[in-house]
DNA sequence: AATTCATCCAACCGCTTTGGG
DNA sequence: TCCCAAAGCGGTTGGATGAAT
């Protein structure tokens, strides 16, 4: 026997969401929080299982999130988290306010392994790809600075005061504040600005990072209330139309 | 214009962790 | 302490899109 399915596939849709379904996923949040994530799609009136509203609310419809492409800082300091957490995406994602896991985590896997290759550096270790006798000091130097990482300080600043003489990025130009020399991969650019196919876009809410989470998931209706009603920040939903609220 | 190849990223799968009884 | 359900997490996939031929 294996293990049981999350929940009951049969009948269940999967696949891209649609304008409607994300349209009801937020407005029973709206209207009830998140209790439960089991019981989410079964009370808005939706065909997917738990997993996939949270899913989908996480990464996608929470008004908090930051969307457009990583900076070249923010992608810096994916790079030095990324050196000290490993593969914690979620870890990682905490250091960025309105960013997920699954966004860093693309971003890693697509621009910043290739980006660290071309520099000669393995994206896994840290370290240069065919000189392994200078090994030790860039990553000595990192696990050094990881401690305070660890309990909540990004160790940022102290990583920006060694790495620029011991990590094997910092040779070549140095434009960005962590020494890493400005070698951007093509196509980072693309913003979209509308909804397309299905997909939600926007400028930052600026509603600041505590949405949800803490007792009840989510803070408060009256807090998405107050962001619903604040026009600056429906800049990419409008597909929504009008009567979202009703 | 048609086809192939490369890239991106939303979504899924399944394992691990957490929390309540 | 143990068990189980739910949530969290990371690896992977597949469809959409754009670039190259």
């Amino acid at each position: 026997m294996g293990r049981q399915p999350c929940c009951e596939k049969d009948g269940l849709k999967r696949g891209p969401w649609t304008i409607e379904e994300d349209h009801k996923l937020m407005r029973f949040i709206l209207n009830n929080g998140i209790q439960c994530w089991r019981t989410v799609p079964q009370l808005a009136g939706l065909m997917r299982c738990g997993k996939s509203c949270r899913l989908r609310w996480i990464n996608y419809l929470r008004p908090d999130l930051k969307r457009g492409a990583l900076t070249e800082s923010e992608e810096d300091m994916i790079i030095n988290l990324h050196s000290c957490l490993g593969n914690r995406w979620s870890k990682i994602a905490a250091h960025f306010p309105g960013r997920t896991d699954n966004e860093i985590k693309n971003h890693w896997n697509t621009r910043i392994k290739k980006k660290l290759k071309l520099l000669g550096v393995d994206p896994l270790t840290h370290k240069p790809l065919n000189n392994h006798n200078n090994c030790n000091s860039a990553s000595e130097v990192l696990n050094q600075s990881c401690s305070s990482t660890e309990e909540g300080n990004t160790g940022i600043n102290l990583q920006n005061t060694i790495v620029f003489n011991q990590f094997p990025y910092s040779q070549g130009t140095q434009n960005s504040s962590f020494g890493i020399p400005d070698i951007r991969i093509a196509d980072t650019s693309k913003i979209p600005t509308s909804l397309d196919g299905g997909s939600v876009y926007s400028e930052r809410t600026d509603f600041g990072n505590t949405f949800y989470r803490g007792n009840d998931e989510l803070q408060s209706a009256d807090y998405l209330r107050q962001w619903i009603s604040n026009p600056g920040s429906w800049g990419g939903y409008n597909h929504f139309g009008q009567g979202f609220l009703s």
